[in-house]
DNA sequence: CTTTTTACATACATACATGCATGTTTGATT
DNA sequence: AATCAAACATGCATGTATGTATGTAAAAAG
């Protein structure tokens, strides 16, 4: 059956991203040819080539995808918690937890981003959007830890870009090791006790 | 020039495993192909044949090399910090992170795992590897952290399991991160301000 | 209503990577 | 000294992924 309007096509599109975003979490990027991503999708590897360049640019969309809605939570998370840093980090920290485990598209997309993709050089944009990514969210939190000194809820002695990349490296790692063997251990428990005992130890020892 | 001697067998041996640890560090597994490792060895793509069946047991001979080292070193550092098992846990977080950041080869190949090989169906050897050595360690480990909580050293609110889990997390991430761009932050300083973060979380309130 | 463009399908040309089979040169064995 | 086996090199056969060029039917544009 051949898609002819426009909307058919948008379908078709995201059809396609669907397809690769399961078979590529489930079997790997390098390991997952256009022709399996099409045939998933009912279609042939002429309509991949139709929406997308190539493999990378496919990868890119998916990407694209989900950098919106992403994009919005935080803003929508920045406004819930004002006043309190140390508790919007803290909730930051938690609804990427919960989405990994939670919702199936965040789940595979950093399932492939962690375990499914190799970080080589043809894979550049998607290595600099990953980058660009994390660096912009340290660099905010970042502000955000300064202002926790400033009221003293961060013992002042932590520089807070150490302090920031710690506990974002607390957080990979665990959605790390987590999806490398979701029975061996509980993401949400496990999660909440690690991020509250980093963040007690970053408390002024008096407090 | 040919190598007819099983000692000299064994140096083309050693000479294809530094071949493939490198080109795998550098540009990926499944972009690297067995001929490239071959010509990089300095031989034909029939001596690695001769040395391993496939790319996988190429893999898992590069493996194998580092876990007697491995070990080795961890028997070494149980028997230096006797009876303080918090001491122990913290030596052995920044052995690996000290090791990473100063060993070549230890960093190539934590680099291969955490960036540069997909963890497939047909890497199930590997994958397997990789999850016995981690849960072992962890185990291992818990029995440490349920010591420390007999002594006081931790507090008794936690779970040992969350809490071993957590700290591996933590070193798994800053890695991770790191070797993504070794630029951005000082790997040592900050997983040391981060362990230590993390680790004096883990103390009871009152001490 | 005609023309053009979209949205795919089909077909082909190219390029490798792999596995194996076989050849060759030496060290090792007796 | 003759034979065997190790340590590779070489060549081929096969499968498969990719990119592109072309075909085609329907939608959209005029």
């Amino acid at each position: 059956m051949v898609r002819r309007t426009k909307e058919d096509a948008l379908t078709t599109r995201a059809e396609l991203l669907d397809a690769a975003e399961r078979l590529f979490s489930e079997k790997g990027v390098s390991s997952t040819s256009m022709n399996q991503v099409a045939e998933a999708a009912g279609v042939t590897r002429g309509a991949i080539y139709h929406h997308f360049q190539n493999k990378l640019d496919l990868i890119d969309a998916l990407m694209e995808r989900v950098r919106l809605p992403v994009d919005e939570m935080r803003d929508e998370l920045a406004q819930t918690y004002q006043g309190d840093p140390v508790s919007l980090l803290r909730a930051r920290c938690f609804h990427i937890i919960g989405q990994v485990q939670d919702d199936p598209h965040t789940q595979a997309l950093v399932n492939i981003l962690l375990h499914k993709c190799e970080y080589v050089e043809d894979a550049l944009p998607i290595h600099l959007r990953h980058l660009g990514g994390r660096n912009a969210c340290i660099t905010e939190c970042v502000l955000l830890a300064d202002k926790a000194k400033e009221q003293g809820l961060i013992d002042e002695k932590y520089d807070s870009k150490a302090a920031v990349v710690g506990l974002f490296s607390l957080v990979d790692g665990l959605m790390y090791n987590w999806l490398l063997d979701k029975t061996y251990f509980d993401l949400s428990q496990t999660a909440s006790q690690a991020i509250d005992t980093y963040l007690a130890g970053l408390k002024p020892r008096g407090a």
